[in-house]
DNA sequence: AAAACATTACGACGCCGATCGAACATCAGG
DNA sequence: CCTGATGTTCGATCGGCGTCGTAATGTTTT
């Protein structure tokens, strides 16, 4: 299915937005990805934020991400690359992503 | 029980910030009390809003939004004012309450 | 072409939360 | 003290979302 689809910049709504971040495991994957840049599904990366849930609940949680306008997905060989949109949440949301606060904090936030 | 009490500012999450926004009426409450100030829970304000939900659903509401430290509700003769805490907010996460945009723009947020 | 690997799509199940109605609490006024 | 008005609490219901297992899709490699 080549390239799956994200929507463009204007089209990400804030309700969108709050409601994918509503869930703890997408709020840590978001963290994960301002924090420690761009993984694959299956990455090291992934696996050291502690969340411990199957493959296809993942993808889940992924597509969640996406069609919210938060990450967008690239295909790369036999894998498919996760990468923050972060040029684009900055410029519709200003300051959101760095009041989500790090993934160490867990859930502290702004301090 | 007297005065209901919320979180103080330190104690104040996005995490639970992120979920009480997440539910289109919470969001549509917080957008009316940025927008046209304090209101008691009868007001024609928040009747303006379009809401029209049974009396326990926006108690329990309200109740979410003040655990999570988005409002704060004081005890007025036979009625309580509800109100938005915009400085705390704005203290903790610089942006938010702006990014959420008015009630009219319905959600699309910052434009 | 076929096998192996990575990820997604599809159903199905369970649980949390949104909703409502009714009973209770609190305060103002007579 | 009794009555009416305003919110809150409680209990029950119900729909939606997160979760998982398995089948399907696509890609690389042999």
């Amino acid at each position: 299915m080549s390239e799956v689809q994200e929507p463009p910049v204007e089209a990400v709504t804030i309700d969108a937005v709050l409601v994918a971040l509503a869930d703890p495991i997408r709020l840590t994957l978001v963290r994960a990805l301002n924090d420690a840049g761009d993984w694959t599904c299956g990455s090291d990366v992934l696996r050291s934020t502690g969340i411990t849930i199957g493959r296809s609940t993942l993808s889940h949680h992924l597509k969640v991400l996406r069609e919210a306008g938060l990450v967008r997905t690239r295909v790369q060989g036999t894998r498919r690359m996760v990468m923050l949109r972060h040029d684009d949440l900055e410029h519709r949301f200003p300051g959101l992503l760095r009041m989500l606060g790090p993934l160490a904090a867990g859930g502290a936030g702004a301090e």
